[in-house]
RNA sequence: GACCCCGUAGCUCAGCUGGAUAGAGCAGCGGACUUCUAAUCCGCAGGUCGCAGGUUCGAAUCCUGCCGGGGUCGCCA
């Protein structure tokens, strides 16, 4: 039960009466009626600006217009208390036995507890990580990827039907920059001498491996041959060696997407040049001359007549050019396809997860996807900001070319793939980060991450300890959910079991904000939560979770120590973390 | 010159799409360990929400203009 949701709706039904009965004006727009839990407690338990916000449009005062609408929902079933304050909020105080319901909905769903219906099934493509397949991720490249994949998950968790997916772009000319590199470690790989790397070329070691397996499949074919020979066989052959340590990579993190589209591959069968035909006919491509770039003016620039998308048109600052002076296509125009061919399988909703640096290309990529739609599609950029790794409160050294660069893989080994999950969601997506390699791994209430295991971690041992010590017990959580109920009265119980019912409404709004670090910070409060109440048990022994005298207490206590498990697990699994059952 | 992020307690950050007296953690001060793991909890203190206007019954939140930090601006992806 999605109490806030429940009760919107009954707040929207008894305006409607209102309006039927002639106290209001029909046909009141109610979209900024808000129910929620008010910030401060003792206010109650749901609070609505219905009259404040309807007054002015009704022609009414908003005390006058509160009371009214109070009168009608202190009718209401579970509806204990309507109280008016303030300018004219409706406060509303429910019956305790509301929470004990949502308490028993909690233990019926388990850790699919605040899945919801809310996406219909609206098909939703998350692009995510898309690097350049020229070496192993980074722990930059790890932010975009946790949070993709974050996301993904909890869009699908409220009922959208997800689609993951990495673009591989194959084909520009860091590709041939990539296979040269290769070549070069190839014919080191054959006894040659190669020297330093040379500038232009990707220095790093991993591409060793690369050049032997090279020479170990096809031997010498490769030597002593000119470039275009070679390049386009060894390009291939290095792009699968490095999505095979990309994949990889990712696997460690613990992410699988669903589909890998190639931008070669939509290059090569022509989708490019389909994509400009379509555009064409509708008069959104021309030849034109682009005024000079602003700021910094590249030295070698020159006006000339380049093939023009009329960005300006949906909204772009100047039109964009699809073509470069070679005749290759920019970085847009398959792009363009691309996120075309997303949308005609099927996406209504397409999300990229883009590095902060990208930042100017968005406006370029919005006025494509809505001119290719026809403003069919949704189209929603992330940016993630820069990952600042630290070791004893300094910044880690990050530089390719000294080759001090931390690999994802690194940072998994010593810290855990759950860890750099939860870490690389405390923050929005469009805030720096400082991942503190130290900090992440203490077991303190600094660190999030220990803070909310602890709690499922506790939760759990509660359970074991019942489990082995008061065997007659019911332990199954549905029935548990039978327990009498009745017997939580505590004002830390009830609190506890008011702010499990709103996680619900916490993962819609999070997942409608398309921000999943709310997530964290619910579980860090619920946490919170559920620690103090913990620890309150050890003065009053009245309120512990296992009274061996009280057995039907002790069964209700258990169903809300179930239920804090399964919520913290339902969060976690959002993040594609693995809730634990002790400390160690 | 333009565009995009960011600016909230000494520090690191939340702030539920405009709600009531702006909240957490750390650091500081004071308390609670014969327990269902004190790896935790309770309390105190700490604020001109960068600045100035505007919209509104109501602004940290929306608009405009400044200030400060970061990013980007044809042939990189």
């Amino acid at each position: 039960m999605h109490v806030f949701k429940y009760f919107q709706d009954i707040v929207t039904k008894e305006i409607e009466a209102m309006g039927a009965a002639g106290e209001l004006p029909g046909g009141l727009d109610l979209g900024r009626v808000t129910v929620e839990p008010p910030r401060d407690a003792a206010h109650g338990d749901l609070s609505t600006n219905a009259a404040l916000v309807l007054a002015k449009p009704a022609g009414r005062k908003p005390r006058d217009l509160a009371e009214a609408l109070a009168a009608r929902l202190s009718q209401v079933p579970d509806v204990t208390e309507v109280t008016v304050a303030g300018p004219g909020f409706i406060n509303l105080r429910l019956d305790e036995d509301l929470w004990r319901r949502c308490l028993a909905d909690v233990l019926r769903a388990g850790p699919d507890y605040g899945a919801s219906t809310l996406g219909a099934g609206r098909k939703v493509n998350v692009e995510y990580v898309s690097t350049n397949p020229t070496g192993p991720l980074t722990v930059g490249h790890a932010r975009g990827a946790v949070v993709g994949d974050a996301l993904a998950s909890l869009l699908a968790k409220v009922g959208f039907e997800v689609t993951r997916e990495y673009y591989i772009n194959d084909a520009g000319a860091q590709v041939d920059t990539l296979a040269r590199s290769t070549h070069l470690r190839y014919r080191e790989a054959l006894g040659e001498t190669i020297g330093g790397i040379p500038e232009g070329y990707y220095p790093g070691a991993y591409l060793k491996d690369v050049g032997r397996a090279l020479a170990e499949r096809d031997g010498d074919k490769w030597l002593g041959r000119p470039e275009p020979e070679w390049l386009g066989e060894v390009r291939r052959f290095a792009i699968d060696a490095m999505m095979d340590l990309i994949r990889q990579g990712l696997a460690d993190i613990g992410i699988r997407q669903d589909v890998f589209s190639s931008e070669r591959a939509l290059v090569e069968s022509g989708g490019v040049e389909a994509v400009l035909e379509t555009l064409e006919a509708r008069d959104l491509v021309y030849t034109g001359v682009l005024e000079p770039p602003k700021g910094q003016t590249p030295e070698d620039w020159e006006a000339r007549p380049q093939t023009l998308f009329r960005a300006t048109r949906f909204g772009d600052d100047v039109d964009r050019p699809l073509k470069k002076s070679d005749g290759s296509w920019t970085y847009l125009a398959p792009d363009m396809a691309y996120h075309l061919d997303k949308f005609r399988r099927g996406a209504e909703i397409m999300i990229d997860v883009w590095g902060a640096d990208h930042g100017g290309y968005v406006k370029r990529m919005t006025a494509a996807v809505e001119a290719l739609t026809e403003g069919k599609a949704e189209f929603k950029v992330l940016f993630c900001q820069l990952v600042k790794l630290m070791r004893h409160g300094e910044p880690v050294k990050m530089s390719k070319r000294a080759g001090t660069f931390v690999t994802l893989k690194e940072v998994v080994d010593e810290v855990g793939k759950d860890v750099l999950r939860f870490i690389m969601l405390t923050r929005k997506n469009d805030a720096p980060l400082d991942f503190d390699l130290e900090g992440v791994l203490e077991k303190s209430r600094d660190n999030p991450v220990f803070y909310v295991q602890y709690a499922h971690a506790r939760a759990r041992s509660v359970l074991r300890h019942a489990a082995a010590e008061l065997p007659d017990l019911p332990r199954d959580p549905t029935a548990l959910a039978g327990a009498p109920l009745d017997l939580l009265t505590d004002s830390d119980e009830l609190a506890l079991m008011k702010r499990m019912a709103e996680w619900p409404r916490l993962v819609e709004s999070a997942a409608e904000a398309y921000e999943p670090h709310r997530i964290a910070f619910f579980l860090y409060d619920f946490a919170a939560t559920f620690h103090g109440l913990w620890t309150r048990g050890k003065d009053e022994t009245a309120l512990r979770f296992l009274l061996p005298d009280e057995p039907e207490r002790t069964a209700a206590r258990l169903a809300l120590v179930q239920a804090v498990a399964f919520t913290v697990a339902s969060g976690l699994q959002i993040f594609g973390v693995e809730p634990v059952e002790e400390m160690r």
